[in-house]
RNA sequence: GCCUCUGUAGCUCAGUGGAGAGAGCGAGGGACUUCUAAUCCCGAGGUCGCAGGUUCGAAUCCUGCCAGGGGCGCCA
């Protein structure tokens, strides 16, 4: 038996059928196994109408082919075929508790780890020095999170880092700035906002102070010692910061992380003289551009990365080249995430084009950009720092922590430290939740309402519902016998034990498409499954031991599938609340 | 102008070419002497932006249109 999936077991069943019926060749997810909510149905197989035309059938005779040529007589009762071709499939009580039961000595709750393991690297959070992390660096931060999460489960090995705006014009303004107030000056840099936007105030304003900047850049670039002093203090405080944030949230990036723009900086010489090489670069209105394949402007013009801007200095193109160059051919990595916003998608499309033609990408090799969605302002627009609606992330945290010691309800079981430990876990958890349960791709409209929200389709749901799983299990006070059978006699209890064999099934969907909603949709299900369950049968009062055993086991297995599907997500969930 | 994404219940969102389109929130009704009510149960609520097309079958694929967001040469 494999590990894996129900549905992907019928699949294969399926799929021999069809081999031995109609001598017909398909892999186990052609076979178009699909859960169903039907009465009388966990899953229908949908192969039959697809298939018709291939085998010049029509679907009902193929239906009924592959129902009489199925050996599926211990997983399923007798097949129903319905409509057009549908196949309804029903599994047998007996094979459902025999595969549940399975669960209880899997460590990994039926999780295969990958067959072909890689090195990936993930960049991700990507906040610029000098700046205050606001809401709109929540997304970056959380969803990489979770892709390292996920993948370093599924058996891959991740090398998480931050691509930190740390270089560049922006640091000739900051470091004069510096200068002027005086160095070891450091309350100055402790509101990063604030210096930010008093030495941006003086570069606009200030006469001679915009020039002061610019020869600042210059030694910078050149790696002036005093200078590099300068911006190694803004870095420092930026870094404090960032640490603070990633502390609370559980992030697992440090400062050995980092490999911001500054990193890359000694390689752009060397990547550029390399893309000259291979006849890649063109000189346009006195900058070295290079023009990705595919890609045209308006007035069908090609549209140019710049690489080396007119006035010598590198822009971020540079830097994203340097970066590939330096992952795949330094680091041997075999695949690169970036979780950048999908604003960039364009850039990164093209930056990967120019990239396989520098031979740095190919087949083995690959970049892949998980755009998100941006966060929008309650009129419908980019949350913007210019238009003051910008909300910083540290106020967010420090409110979800606070709003969930005011939600914590009488029951609760926990009082003191306990509890401050426990508002964490609660407020960052539904903020991460409210994040990652929409669709990666797509913006979202931020409220603190959602944010903040503790009741309904939220991560506090899924850690009640654990909370009082492991609560009846205190109150009965012994474990199962490991050998005890799992008998799924009530319906909610088949129920259950079918969500419990679809955690790979979820974890897999999470993974392909980098979807971690795909992750919450599923622990969501199997909590409103638990509640049912929770709500129709008892335990501590179970009319027989065996029954008791039985659920216990199923308890066991849900907190489980809970537990782990919430770590993967990187939301913690407590014993008890 | 070109490219790109989005349009699903009052609101926020799921939805893998498959059978009366699903959740949560909100509004309505009901269930606490509890295995923790941060919960559960019941009902209401839809021309899946519009119009064609492909298909046995379309919210899903294709084309056009409408509306909105984002991107489009020296910021990152």
């Amino acid at each position: 038996m494999l590990r894996g999936d129900v549905g992907l077991e019928l699949g294969q069943r399926v799929a021999q059928a069809l081999r031995v019926a109609l001598d017909v060749d398909i892999t186990a997810e052609e076979a178009l196994i699909r859960p169903s909510n039907r009465d009388g149905a966990d899953y229908q197989c949908n192969v039959a109408m697809s298939l018709a035309k291939k085998v010049g059938r029509n679907p009902r005779e193929v239906a009924t082919l592959i129902v009489e040529h199925l050996d599926a007589a211990d997983a399923i009762e007798t097949p129903e075929i319905a409509g057009p071709g549908f196949i309804n499939l029903k599994l047998k009580r007996e094979w459902l508790e025999a595969q549940a039961a399975r669960l209880l000595g899997d460590e990994r709750l039926g999780v295969p780890r990958t067959e072909e393991p890689r090195r990936i690297a993930i960049d991700y959070s990507s906040p610029n020095v000098a700046k205050e992390m606001h809401v709109g660096h929540l997304r970056s931060t959380i969803i990489g999170d979770a892709f390292c999460r996920l993948l370093t489960f599924a058996g891959h090995e991740v090398i998480p880092h931050n691509h930190l705006g740390d270089w560049g014009t922006p640091f000739g303004m900051l470091i004069e700035h510096l200068t002027d107030e005086g160095r070891g000056a450091d309350h100055e840099i402790s509101d990063l906002n604030a210096f930010y936007q008093q030495a941006r105030q003086k570069f606009d304003n200030e006469p001679g102070f915009a020039d002061r900047a610019r020869r600042r850049v210059v030694l910078l670039q050149g790696g002036d010692e005093a200078t590099l002093a300068l911006w190694h203090e803004l870095v420092g405080e930026s870094q404090r910061h960032f640490n603070q944030v990633y502390e609370l949230l559980e992030i697992g990036l440090s400062a050995d992380d980092n490999y911001g723009e500054s990193f890359y900086n000694p390689y752009l010489a060397d990547t550029i003289t390399e893309l000259q090489g291979k006849g890649l670069i063109e000189t346009s209105d006195g900058a070295l551009c290079v023009f990705p394949p595919g890609f045209t402007n308006r007035e069908g013009d090609r549209l140019p990365l710049i690489v080396r801007k007119s006035d010598g200095g590198y822009g971020y193109a540079t830097t994203d080249f340097a970066t590939v160059r330096y992952w795949v051919r330094d680091r041997k990595v075999d695949e690169l995430i970036y979780v950048v916003g999908t604003p960039q998608s364009q850039h990164f499309q093209m930056i990967f084009a120019t990239s396989k033609q520098a031979g740095w990408l190919d087949d083995a090799h690959t970049a892949v950009h998980t755009g998100f969605g941006t966060i929008l302002g309650s009129d419908g627009k980019t949350i913007r720092t210019r238009a003051g609606g910008t909300i910083k992330l540290i106020d967010l945290l420090t409110e979800a922590v606070e709003n969930s010691y005011k939600v914590m309800p009488e029951s609760s079981e926990v009082e003191g430290e306990e509890k401050d430990a426990l508002a964490r876990t609660i407020g960052l958890g539904a903020v991460k939740y409210a994040d990652l349960s929409n669709d990666r791709e797509k913006d979202y409209v931020f409220t603190w309402e959602k944010m903040l929200a503790t009741t309904g389709d939220t991560s506090v749901y899924i850690q009640y519902a654990n909370a009082r799983i492991l609560s009846i299990v205190r109150k009965v006070g012994r474990e199962a016998p490991q050998d005890a059978p799992l008998v799924l006699q009530e319906q909610a209890e088949r129920d259950l034990a079918l969500k419990l064999l679809q955690l790979p099934t979820a974890i897999q969907a999470a993974i392909d498409e980098l979807a971690p909603h795909k992750l919450t949709g599923y622990l969501f299900e199997t909590a409103t499954a638990f509640s049912t369950f929770y709500n129709n049968c008892p335990v501590a009062t179970a009319e027989s031991q065996e029954l008791q055993d039985s659920r216990l086991h199923l308890l066991t297995l849900t907190s489980r599938v809970l537990t782990l599907g919430l770590s993967l997500l990187g939301i913690g969930a407590p014993e008890r609340l």
